[in-house]
DNA sequence: CATAGAGATGATAACGTTTCCAATTGAAAG
DNA sequence: CTTTCAATTGGAAACGTTATCATCTCTATG
């Protein structure tokens, strides 16, 4: 690519207003010790010139460019959008500028996205539910703050927020279980994701605590997206359809779920009890409505970004973890007599 | 904030592997040039001592920094994903590295991302579907390439792709007057935003074309919402009931009604047939799925992205226009005999 | 009227690269 | 063993700010 033209710089800009560039330089970062007419006088020609500090040399002499990245896998999903507005109106509130990366769960853009970090143009990072790709964050946080969101990885100076998976999935399973449902599948998500993996674990964890096993053909996995979770049930129906429930990783799974279910003319929640995991707003409007686990996801984002900006002020505090209750919002696509 | 620690730099790098500051700058942007052991040493002695260029310095240095900007008003909409999505993967092939703005539709946030921009540290800009504000475009225009996508504006340098709404509307008009409908609702979305206004104007200039006149009571605006779909289709039934076909600005405004619709016990498409805009993917996979208009997301995105990119070949190139047709996606919730 | 001390302003050295251009080295040709 | 020219390398000037002193200009006070 070629260069720019050039812009107005500062030296021109204090030739044109006959001070030196220091008061320019004053009036662009002080200006309540600049006296009043000259700053007035400055000000008219920087406006004039249209004049606007080179945020690079800006960088350069200040050492310090007050901007945070946060990473997402994927902006389509509207809990991560949530956690990220969350994290930008605090940052927002404290005069930080945010950039916001969009991975596509693809390794090749992390690493990139890794690079233009380490660059150092950035004062600290948030991970949000990375998929699992092998980035270094222990090197990352020897130059700036890094903060984990939906991720369990524990790293000496890396502060991690987690939603509690363990206790939403918990609180599903004995929902299903007081409804009566014994044959519970699951369609966790995608298998190299670590969310995907808690759940699943959770799941038997559940199971095993009620003395029972929870068989390979009562699991599919699959790509988050509606169409993974209406293949994935369509795996999981040819296989065995025995089962009377079905947890889903989250509510698009869900979704997709539903979609095929009633196009095989099964009745929800009667033939069969679906469960989504994230409490997204469709699930709400979906007939029948979907239960889901209702996420803190703008807490979560707006405490990742206080403890980046506590991190910052001090590199070697203690990490920090936190593990949030989930919510369990019980809707019609789970409840009423089934024929289980 | 307080300062960073200092990082290890170039001179440190040059000194430790014996050589002098222009070879490891060479090893790092041309390492052609350079004998390989000489190359090899200084890139051991880089990863040893974990070096890696500041990209302020490296920017001011080259005037030159390979970044643009994607300005977005709502991330949490996966039609403006598919479009990020498009031009990224265009930058990337291209070595460009984005930057992804969300300004959530909240004007303070557009103006300070403005002011990013003006800190030329960005090579270039895409706005998507801005909400109207007043942006000063031309003046951006002056020292970036500026491409607008879904935002009808016309400026000098500055060029613009563009969905073609109204043949969009005039497909889905003509289909629903197939299926013999004949008074038309309409939830165009936010007053406020072009989107909504274009999308009106051209259903508008349907109806006139077949002498009829649209009135005020067949119209609802509202947000961006499936909660605003919901509302504005119950203030369009407590107002008028008589509508047998309602065309919504969005698929979310379409599965927002649909809810309620179902709700009130509303058959569709035989009481009332509902059309979305967009293709979401949740629209397939609703009972009933929903028609809508399908959007070439992706390519847009691409095209505007490589427009970027010539436009800093040549700035002072012609305002380059697109307008792409929309692709009706007829499914159930407007097929079949309606009682209208 | 002199003078301290605050209030403004100016001069200049960083900041960490890239990029010229000059200097050196190395290898092939005579 | 020179010479020549290309291949490498080094030196130093940008790049556009901020930050640190030093200097100058007032104003109020004795």
């Amino acid at each position: 690519m070629a260069k720019q033209k050039k812009a107005v710089t500062i030296i021109e800009v204090a030739r044109q207003a006959g001070v030196s560039i220091s008061t320019v330089s004053r009036v662009l970062n002080n200006p309540g010790i600049v006296r009043a007419d000259t700053r007035d006088r400055v000000q008219a020609v920087i406006s004039e010139m249209n004049f606007i500090p080179d945020s690079m040399a800006r960088g350069l002499g200040s050492k310090s460019m007050r901007t945070v990245a946060i990473i997402v896998p994927n902006i389509v999903n509207s809990s991560m959008a949530e956690i990220v507005r969350g994290a930008m109106s605090v940052f927002r509130e404290h005069d930080v500028d945010t950039m916001l990366f969009n991975s596509e769960e693809d390794p090749d853009m992390e690493r990139r996205h890794y690079e233009y970090l380490a660059a150092n143009m950035i004062h600290g990072v948030i991970f949000i539910t990375s998929c699992g790709a092998d980035v270094d964050f222990p090197r990352i946080a020897g130059s700036m703050p890094v903060v984990l969101v939906d991720r369990e990885e524990r790293y000496p100076r890396v502060d991690s927020f987690l939603p509690n998976d363990a206790q939403g999935i918990a609180a599903l399973y004995n929902h299903l279980k007081e409804q009566g449902h014994t044959r519970i599948a699951m369609i966790p998500g995608k298998e190299s994701t670590r969310g995907a993996q808690r759940r699943l674990a959770a799941f038997q964890d559940m199971l095993r605590a009620d003395g029972l096993e929870l068989t390979e053909d009562l699991v599919e996995f699959c790509p988050w997206s509606m169409e993974g979770g209406r293949e994935a049930f369509r795996r999981l129906r040819d296989r065995n359809p025995r089962f009377t429930a079905l947890i889903c990783g989250s509510d698009g799974l869900a979704l997709g779920a539903m979609g095929l279910a009633y196009e095989l003319g099964l009745r929800i929640p009667e033939d069969l009890a679906i469960t989504g995991f994230d409490n997204a707003p469709e699930g709400a409007y979906m007939s029948p409505s979907l239960t889901t686990l209702d996420f803190p996801n703008f807490r979560m984002g707006c405490d990742a970004a206080r403890a980046v900006m506590r991190r910052y002020e001090d590199m070697n505090r203690p990490a920090e973890y936190a593990s949030y209750p989930l919510h369990l919002k019980v809707r019609s696509s789970s409840t009423g007599s089934h024929r289980g």
